[in-house]
DNA sequence: CGGTATCCGAAATGATACTG
DNA sequence: CAGTATCATTTCGGATACCG
Protein backbone atom coordinates (compact mmCIF):
# COMPACT_ATOMS: atom_id res chain seq x y z
CA UNK A 1 0.00 0.00 0.00
CA UNK A 2 1.35 3.76 -0.43
CA UNK A 3 2.08 5.36 2.31
CA UNK A 4 0.68 8.83 2.06
CA UNK A 5 -0.35 11.00 4.78
CA UNK A 6 -3.81 9.49 5.43
CA UNK A 7 -5.75 12.63 7.23
CA UNK A 8 -7.35 10.54 10.14
CA UNK A 9 -4.14 8.46 10.07
CA UNK A 10 -1.80 9.37 12.92
CA UNK A 11 -4.42 9.40 15.59
CA UNK A 12 -6.62 6.33 14.63
CA UNK A 13 -9.77 7.53 11.68
CA UNK A 14 -12.69 7.19 12.82
CA UNK A 15 -14.61 5.21 9.67
CA UNK A 16 -12.79 3.17 7.59
CA UNK A 17 -13.54 4.98 4.53
CA UNK A 18 -10.37 6.49 4.05
CA UNK A 19 -8.66 3.13 3.96
CA UNK A 20 -11.05 2.48 1.13
CA UNK A 21 -10.21 6.00 -0.31
CA UNK A 22 -6.59 4.91 -0.50
CA UNK A 23 -7.15 1.67 -2.64
CA UNK A 24 -9.36 2.87 -5.30
CA UNK A 25 -7.28 6.26 -5.10
CA UNK A 26 -5.88 5.97 -8.29
CA UNK A 27 -7.24 7.52 -11.58
CA UNK A 28 -8.20 4.37 -13.54
CA UNK A 29 -8.63 1.96 -10.20
CA UNK A 30 -11.91 1.94 -9.99
CA UNK A 31 -12.11 1.16 -14.29
CA UNK A 32 -9.76 -1.11 -13.52
CA UNK A 33 -12.14 -3.00 -10.84
CA UNK A 34 -15.22 -2.24 -13.35
CA UNK A 35 -13.47 -3.67 -16.36
CA UNK A 36 -11.96 -7.01 -14.29
CA UNK A 37 -15.15 -7.64 -12.71
CA UNK A 38 -16.70 -7.70 -16.41
CA UNK A 39 -14.17 -9.41 -18.15
CA UNK A 40 -12.25 -11.57 -15.61
CA UNK A 41 -8.58 -13.14 -16.23
CA UNK A 42 -7.81 -9.73 -18.87
CA UNK A 43 -4.19 -9.72 -20.06
CA UNK A 44 -2.32 -6.69 -19.84
CA UNK A 45 -2.88 -5.48 -23.60
CA UNK A 46 -6.78 -6.19 -23.40
CA UNK A 47 -7.07 -4.13 -20.43
CA UNK A 48 -5.53 -1.02 -21.91
CA UNK A 49 -7.58 -1.56 -25.01
CA UNK A 50 -10.77 -1.15 -22.64
CA UNK A 51 -9.30 1.61 -20.92
CA UNK A 52 -8.99 4.26 -23.51
CA UNK A 53 -6.52 6.61 -22.50
CA UNK A 54 -4.25 5.19 -20.03
CA UNK A 55 -0.97 4.65 -20.65
CA UNK A 56 1.17 0.95 -19.89
CA UNK A 57 3.41 2.88 -16.92
CA UNK A 58 0.08 4.03 -15.22
CA UNK A 59 -1.61 0.76 -15.81
CA UNK A 60 1.53 -1.14 -14.72
CA UNK A 61 1.72 0.89 -11.60
CA UNK A 62 -1.78 0.56 -10.34
CA UNK A 63 -2.12 -3.02 -11.40
CA UNK A 64 0.98 -3.57 -9.07
CA UNK A 65 -0.65 -1.53 -6.72
CA UNK A 66 -3.75 -3.33 -6.41
CA UNK A 67 -2.10 -5.81 -6.51
CA UNK A 68 -0.14 -5.43 -3.18
CA UNK A 69 -3.37 -4.11 -1.62
CA UNK A 70 -4.81 -7.49 -2.31
CA UNK A 71 -7.86 -6.89 -4.68
CA UNK A 72 -6.24 -8.15 -7.62
CA UNK A 73 -4.52 -11.27 -8.70
CA UNK A 74 -2.23 -11.33 -11.22
CA UNK A 75 -1.38 -14.77 -12.69
CA UNK A 76 1.69 -15.16 -15.24
CA UNK A 77 1.78 -18.15 -18.21
CA UNK A 78 5.67 -18.95 -18.49
CA UNK A 79 4.99 -18.96 -22.35
CA UNK A 80 6.28 -17.53 -25.12
CA UNK A 81 5.40 -14.93 -26.37
CA UNK A 82 4.65 -14.17 -22.44
CA UNK A 83 0.99 -14.38 -20.76
CA UNK A 84 -0.31 -12.81 -18.13
CA UNK A 85 -3.79 -12.66 -16.41
CA UNK A 86 -5.46 -10.22 -14.28
CA UNK A 87 -8.64 -11.01 -12.36
CA UNK A 88 -9.89 -9.66 -9.29
CA UNK A 89 -9.24 -11.36 -5.66
CA UNK A 90 -12.84 -12.21 -3.08
CA UNK A 91 -11.60 -8.59 -1.79
CA UNK A 92 -11.58 -6.65 -4.81
CA UNK A 93 -14.92 -8.59 -5.85
CA UNK A 94 -16.67 -7.20 -3.04
CA UNK A 95 -14.97 -3.89 -3.05
CA UNK A 96 -16.28 -3.30 -6.61
CA UNK A 97 -19.59 -4.63 -4.85
CA UNK A 98 -19.27 -2.07 -2.18
CA UNK A 99 -19.00 0.57 -4.80
CA UNK A 100 -22.04 -0.15 -6.51
CA UNK A 101 -24.23 2.29 -4.18
CA UNK A 102 -21.72 4.85 -5.41
CA UNK A 103 -22.39 4.31 -9.20
CA UNK A 104 -26.18 3.98 -8.49
CA UNK A 105 -25.70 7.63 -6.53
CA UNK A 106 -23.39 9.02 -9.62
CA UNK A 107 -25.92 7.48 -12.21
CA UNK A 108 -29.03 9.17 -10.41
CA UNK A 109 -27.26 12.56 -10.24
CA UNK A 110 -26.31 12.64 -13.46
CA UNK A 111 -30.31 12.21 -14.56
CA UNK A 112 -31.17 14.54 -12.10
CA UNK A 113 -28.99 17.27 -12.67
CA UNK A 114 -31.07 20.09 -11.51
CA UNK A 115 -33.98 19.79 -9.05
CA UNK B 1 -17.82 21.15 -10.52
CA UNK B 2 -14.08 20.80 -11.05
CA UNK B 3 -13.08 19.88 -14.84
CA UNK B 4 -10.98 17.33 -14.97
CA UNK B 5 -9.59 14.91 -17.67
CA UNK B 6 -12.13 11.92 -16.83
CA UNK B 7 -11.13 8.66 -17.95
CA UNK B 8 -14.45 7.59 -19.59
CA UNK B 9 -15.41 11.51 -19.63
CA UNK B 10 -15.52 12.18 -23.76
CA UNK B 11 -17.47 8.91 -25.14
CA UNK B 12 -19.39 8.49 -21.96
CA UNK B 13 -18.74 6.76 -19.22
CA UNK B 14 -20.08 2.93 -18.54
CA UNK B 15 -20.82 3.22 -14.91
CA UNK B 16 -21.42 6.67 -12.85
CA UNK B 17 -18.70 5.81 -10.45
CA UNK B 18 -16.51 7.97 -11.63
CA UNK B 19 -18.97 10.77 -11.32
CA UNK B 20 -19.34 10.33 -7.83
CA UNK B 21 -15.45 10.13 -7.73
CA UNK B 22 -14.87 12.97 -8.65
CA UNK B 23 -17.29 14.70 -5.96
CA UNK B 24 -15.69 12.86 -3.50
CA UNK B 25 -12.04 13.21 -5.38
CA UNK B 26 -10.06 15.82 -2.53
CA UNK B 27 -8.47 14.57 0.26
CA UNK B 28 -10.73 15.52 2.60
CA UNK B 29 -13.83 15.22 0.92
CA UNK B 30 -15.00 11.91 2.45
CA UNK B 31 -13.90 12.90 5.92
CA UNK B 32 -16.35 16.69 5.87
CA UNK B 33 -18.93 14.42 4.42
CA UNK B 34 -18.35 12.05 7.99
CA UNK B 35 -17.89 15.30 9.73
CA UNK B 36 -21.15 17.08 8.73
CA UNK B 37 -23.35 13.97 8.88
CA UNK B 38 -22.25 13.58 12.29
CA UNK B 39 -21.88 17.05 13.39
CA UNK B 40 -24.45 19.17 10.98
CA UNK B 41 -24.83 22.72 11.07
CA UNK B 42 -20.87 22.94 12.28
CA UNK B 43 -18.71 26.53 11.85
CA UNK B 44 -15.41 26.67 10.09
CA UNK B 45 -13.61 27.03 12.51
CA UNK B 46 -14.92 23.74 14.69
CA UNK B 47 -15.02 22.08 10.74
CA UNK B 48 -11.23 22.52 10.80
CA UNK B 49 -10.73 20.91 14.33
CA UNK B 50 -12.65 18.10 13.42
CA UNK B 51 -10.38 17.49 10.73
CA UNK B 52 -6.65 17.57 12.05
CA UNK B 53 -4.12 18.67 9.68
CA UNK B 54 -6.44 20.31 7.04
CA UNK B 55 -5.30 23.64 6.08
CA UNK B 56 -8.29 26.83 5.93
CA UNK B 57 -7.19 27.28 2.05
CA UNK B 58 -7.88 23.65 1.49
CA UNK B 59 -11.16 23.55 3.45
CA UNK B 60 -12.49 26.18 2.21
CA UNK B 61 -11.62 25.39 -1.53
CA UNK B 62 -13.12 21.84 -0.73
CA UNK B 63 -16.34 23.25 1.04
CA UNK B 64 -17.12 25.26 -1.74
CA UNK B 65 -16.66 22.82 -4.53
CA UNK B 66 -19.10 20.50 -2.79
CA UNK B 67 -21.32 23.34 -2.37
CA UNK B 68 -20.82 23.86 -5.89
CA UNK B 69 -21.44 19.69 -6.47
CA UNK B 70 -24.85 20.36 -4.37
CA UNK B 71 -23.80 18.14 -1.79
CA UNK B 72 -22.88 20.46 0.71
CA UNK B 73 -24.87 23.33 2.27
CA UNK B 74 -23.22 27.04 3.13
CA UNK B 75 -25.61 28.91 5.79
CA UNK B 76 -24.35 32.35 6.64
CA UNK B 77 -25.53 34.47 9.13
CA UNK B 78 -25.33 38.15 9.18
CA UNK B 79 -23.84 38.53 12.72
CA UNK B 80 -20.69 40.25 14.67
CA UNK B 81 -18.50 38.12 14.41
CA UNK B 82 -19.42 36.47 11.49
CA UNK B 83 -21.35 32.97 11.69
CA UNK B 84 -21.24 30.52 8.82
CA UNK B 85 -22.91 26.78 9.10
CA UNK B 86 -21.93 24.11 6.90
CA UNK B 87 -24.58 20.97 6.63
CA UNK B 88 -25.09 17.91 4.10
CA UNK B 89 -27.95 18.65 1.66
CA UNK B 90 -30.44 15.73 0.59
CA UNK B 91 -27.82 15.01 -1.67
CA UNK B 92 -25.16 15.05 0.35
CA UNK B 93 -26.56 12.56 3.12
CA UNK B 94 -27.63 10.34 0.49
CA UNK B 95 -23.79 10.32 -0.81
CA UNK B 96 -22.34 9.50 2.71
CA UNK B 97 -24.79 6.57 2.80
CA UNK B 98 -23.48 5.18 -0.17
CA UNK B 99 -20.14 6.08 0.83
CA UNK B 100 -21.41 3.36 3.80
CA UNK B 101 -20.55 0.04 2.00
CA UNK B 102 -17.15 1.49 1.18
CA UNK B 103 -16.61 1.94 4.68
CA UNK B 104 -17.37 -1.05 5.98
CA UNK B 105 -15.06 -2.90 3.41
CA UNK B 106 -12.53 -0.55 5.08
CA UNK B 107 -13.27 -1.59 8.46
CA UNK B 108 -13.31 -5.43 7.24
CA UNK B 109 -9.56 -4.93 5.79
CA UNK B 110 -8.46 -3.73 8.98
CA UNK B 111 -9.42 -6.16 10.88
CA UNK B 112 -8.51 -9.07 9.26
CA UNK B 113 -5.12 -7.92 7.04
CA UNK B 114 -4.59 -11.35 6.03
CA UNK B 115 -6.68 -13.76 5.23
C1' DC C 1 3.73 -9.35 -25.17
C1' DG C 2 4.31 -7.24 -20.97
C1' DG C 3 6.37 -4.59 -18.99
C1' DT C 4 10.42 -0.83 -16.76
C1' DA C 5 13.18 3.68 -16.69
C1' DT C 6 13.42 8.52 -17.18
C1' DC C 7 11.93 12.91 -17.73
C1' DC C 8 8.38 16.34 -17.65
C1' DG C 9 4.21 19.15 -16.83
C1' DA C 10 -0.09 19.66 -14.47
C1' DA C 11 -2.70 19.49 -10.55
C1' DA C 12 -3.44 19.02 -5.80
C1' DT C 13 -2.04 20.20 -1.35
C1' DG C 14 0.44 22.85 2.22
C1' DA C 15 2.50 27.12 4.69
C1' DT C 16 2.07 31.59 5.62
C1' DA C 17 0.44 36.23 5.59
C1' DC C 18 -3.22 39.14 5.24
C1' DT C 19 -8.36 41.00 5.13
C1' DG C 20 -13.62 42.25 5.80
C1' DC D 1 -14.59 34.42 12.76
C1' DA D 2 -14.27 33.16 8.23
C1' DG D 3 -12.20 33.36 4.98
C1' DT D 4 -8.66 35.08 0.52
C1' DA D 5 -3.98 35.70 -1.74
C1' DT D 6 0.37 34.16 -2.78
C1' DC D 7 4.03 31.10 -3.09
C1' DA D 8 6.38 26.58 -2.28
C1' DT D 9 6.12 21.74 -2.34
C1' DT D 10 4.55 17.31 -3.31
C1' DT D 11 2.25 13.96 -5.83
C1' DC D 12 0.22 12.15 -9.84
C1' DG D 13 -0.26 11.20 -14.34
C1' DG D 14 1.43 11.42 -19.27
C1' DA D 15 5.01 10.87 -23.11
C1' DT D 16 8.61 8.48 -24.77
C1' DA D 17 12.21 5.16 -25.14
C1' DC D 18 13.96 0.91 -24.09
C1' DC D 19 14.27 -4.21 -22.27
C1' DG D 20 13.45 -9.56 -21.38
Amino acid sequence: MATVNRPGGADGHVCGIDTAMEVIGGKWKVLILWALHQHPGRRFGELRRLLPGVTEKVLASHLREMEADGVVRRVSYDEVPPRVEYSLTEDGVRLNDALQPLADWGRERAAAPST
